[in-house]
DNA sequence: CTGACGCTTCGACAATCCTTGAATTGTCGT
DNA sequence: ACGACAATTCAAGGATTGTCGAAGCGTCAG
């Protein structure tokens, strides 16, 4: 993970829609969803979510696969945890006292 | 953190120049550093840097304080936990099974 | 082969963001 | 009080991004 890439990353998650959409892609796991359920839990038009889900594929956040008519988004978990690696890494300059505060306990479960 | 916190954080991160001074921001831990010091670094013109850096204090991301005539900028590791949690809430929809690839064992320290 | 469906591509417009020089504010040493 | 320094605010431009209707492509049922 470079910086250009995690720009690319994090410009893709700077969107309201988008920013739903990976989280409904998150959520429903390496089994993903069709192009049209997402639309319909957004309320999007057909070419806007289109539009949106490229920026994701592009940024390398999901992954799209073809099922008969249908065309499935999944989540990419390992373009996720390289994300948030990059984004903390070498934080407080590796002093172990301030690590805590870089990944807290919270972080290691969503339970 | 709600959905359109972490847009704005999202948003302010997705810029080379501001991903850039806030991985700094990261490395240099709670001292911070001033924003002579980080447009040295980045090489920016002064206003430019301002620009950037009120964008990351209004996503919540970094704090200010003044120490004499130098502005003192840092890090907010909670903002930031904050916005990896808020990514990675519910993910795979709780299943244990998937929970691995959501906070893989490399994100819990930078070491 | 034909019609229907799911999704994507195209095109044009509106809205927003980034950059930077010049002027301003706040702080310090003398 | 004065000059110097650190950083911010202001203003204007050029560039980028978001929106969505209409049209096109691939797939499936009959």
């Amino acid at each position: 993970m470079d910086a250009t890439s995690a720009v690319a990353a994090f410009a893709a998650l700077a969107h309201e829609h988008r920013l739903a959409a990976y989280r409904l892609l998150v959520e429903a796991g390496p089994d993903g969803l069709s192009a049209g359920a997402i639309a319909g839990q957004l309320g999007l038009p057909p070419s806007s979510l289109t539009f949106h889900l490229q920026q994701l594929l592009h940024a390398g956040l999901v992954s799209q696969r073809r099922a008969s008519r249908q065309i499935i988004y999944a989540m990419v978990a390992v373009a996720m945890n390289g994300l948030m690696a990059f984004l903390t890494e070498n934080c407080c300059g590796g002093q172990a006292s301030c690590a805590p505060a870089c990944a807290p306990a919270e972080l290691s479960l969503s339970a």
